[in-house]
DNA sequence: TCTTAATCGAGACGGTACGTCGGGTCTTCTG
DNA sequence: CAGAAGACCCGACGTACCGTCTCGATTAAGA
């Protein structure tokens, strides 16, 4: 996430780049966001509130998309799990963090802008999935190892192969729900949603086709 | 879907507009967008393609994001739900369709980038929903009714709100995961993943911890 | 002047024109002109002033610039030479009543309009000759013919084209300063240019270079 | 006439402006104007000529017509002088060279046009007698003050006012006429035209109006 | 202490696309 | 048929950003 382009050989000759100018502008970056959106963001309105000249800006990022990807990076990783006792809890809780993060105006526009001019940048793929996303399959992971010690989850398959695609899948379809029913069905994930959501997620299509409150409430403690 | 933008008195003075301008326009939106992509597609470009003049283009659609939208609606509508004897090959085989949608360039670059302008235009989003999105639920309301008529799901609930909601939520489960893993992990969704996914949607994360086929495989059938 | 474009055959089929749409347009054309000035001055702003159609207008004229000749023509026409007794005061009228005329703004800005756009086009040229410029020699001659009956002026050679040249001469020397003056070097042609200039016009540019009033006044009669 | 719009101060912060793109956008609008004349001038075709972006004349030239000002302005420099022996050598020599600078396409073109639009524009009127206008009066100071030296004409009165009124008003009959002719009347400057027209402006407009030839021949030498 | 070299700010540069405007033409329905 | 309405193609407009470049002025580290 952190640092930018290159990071060179330890110390160069001439004048060091400054420090305060990148912070300057990753705040910038988050601000402008905000206020304006991704497609009226510009490279010269960033450097005009970082007080920063528009080379500098260059001289540091390739590219308007990667300096958004570092500037929003480091607000995912605010994202914590807190034990919430059991596997449902911790599902909803991350669903409704997750939503609360996505509902941020820097952080759903400058996400899905990024995501936009990925579908054609190979390499922005790979700078989002290292600064953002894989960043976040901790989540699963430490659910997944808590569940397992509360006996709510069978223990990991021999092959790590296999335990890598099930967190991936569980990775996408929590992180894909929760994106699409935020920012494409535009309807608010909230605790009614979360709770149907696990429901979904740890019994099936069965459990959560039925009516839902008292069935799922009353299922939820003997399914493990 | 189609009509652009406002449809009026069904005869209105002067000159009518020409309906084969609106059908070339979108053709030549599809067709510029598999060449070159979103970021370079211009306004110009697909005038000249359409042999159209750019004014025809603005006295329609009000912006670039708003043609895009209406260029590509018409590819999601080609989703179908052929009948697979099963829910779960049915599920399978939804993912499997939607994914080869995604993949297709003009489809994926240009749903990804309306949806990033969506997020700062809220009749933009009203558009994409109803133009693209809440179409294809129609897929999940076929599945679903199959399925109740086979026996695999539950009769719906007495609250059609009840209904919408569960609706609501399988869609944006499904379409959401497919998404996520095609364009975020930028991963393949080939069979194993469907099936992998189509138990986990189908049993719950329990079943979908455990390694993969041959526990699957059996469970599938005393499913119904 | 009269007849838009051509004078066609005297009984038509069909509807005939409008008569009050022409002198509406006409009217539209000056007033636009004075309020926006030549370079905004748009045809379909004319029509929506004349309450008529932008096909209309290019039914009868081709260019706008032709539409602006017939539309101020009329009111060069306005212009009188009055008899007040003498060569030299009535240089000093036709003076200063075209200067006022130079003044309204829709002859002004016209009558450049045109004659910039004639530059580069022969037939506007001939237009703004018939129409305008060549109409207002009619004030030459007269004062001319005035003058010879006063015995201010030696009568007409006997060769015709040499009494034209005569006339030409005098017409662009009074025109020309006139307009130069005024919108040119932009100063106001008042009745000391206007006396100045009439003693430079009578008696040459030596008397014209001697300190004005007093010497012109006692001068003007013996011309030296 | 040289600088475009604001001569700051001597020492700006940033890259200075190119010197080099001013001479070539300068000598680019005087070949345009050649070529397609003025309607048909364009500020894209202008910066493509030069070698230029259209932002770069836009940054020195707040419109078209400033930017022919300047092209053109220079080209009225050109014109001279010399010292033919008497004061109607002298006029005829100026007012022949005049008319052949105005039969230049570029210039004639550009002159009128610039008026034009001048009548609108208090600013461009400023504008045009500081860079074209104004800077031909050396003309006739040259020429007058010749002639008094050789006795042809009074010497300057007392008061300044009054003799920069003569000035004024025999540029203005200059000037005009030889516009008039050449491009209202749209009838040649020649040599016959020449000397008719300096027999008026020396003797006035009873000898002009008597047969052309052998007496203003005559009158010449001895009229001063 | 003096180079030396890379940074900084500012802003002009060549480009590309924008969205608008006006020109003239055409196609429709209404009088 | 003329007229109004207005859509059509075309091309220029002036603006906004892009990413690069050239400036003079700083700011350290190495000589």
């Amino acid at each position: 996430m952190a640092a930018p382009d290159p990071p060179p050989a330890p110390q160069r000759r001439g004048r060091p780049r400054s420090v305060a100018a990148d912070r300057a502008i990753l705040a910038a970056t988050r601000a402008a966001l905000v206020e304006v959106g991704w497609s009226r963001l510009t490279m010269s309105e960033i450097a005009l509130r970082a007080g920063v000249a528009k080379t500098t800006l260059y001289r540091r990022w390739a590219a308007k998309s990667e300096l958004v990807v570092d500037a929003v990076a480091v607000l995912f990783d605010e994202l914590e799990l807190p034990d919430r006792g059991c596997l449902r809890a911790d599902v909803e809780g991350v669903v409704i963090s997750f939503a609360a993060l996505l509902r941020r105006p820097e952080t759903k526009t400058a996400l899905m802008a990024v995501l936009a001019e990925s579908t054609t940048d190979r390499a922005l793929r790979a700078r989002i999935r290292e600064a953002i996303v894989d960043r976040q399959k901790r989540l699963v992971l430490d659910g997944r190892s808590r569940a397992q010690q509360r006996g709510e989850l069978p223990p990991d398959p021999p092959d790590p192969a296999e335990t890598a695609r099930v967190v991936d899948l569980i990775f996408d379809v929590i992180a894909g729900a929760v994106v699409h029913r935020s920012l494409v069905s535009d309807c608010p994930v909230d605790e009614t949603w979360a709770r149907q959501f696990a429901t979904l997620l740890l019994e099936g299509l069965g459990a959560a086709s039925t009516s839902a409150r008292p069935q799922s409430e009353q299922a939820q403690p003997d399914t493990f």
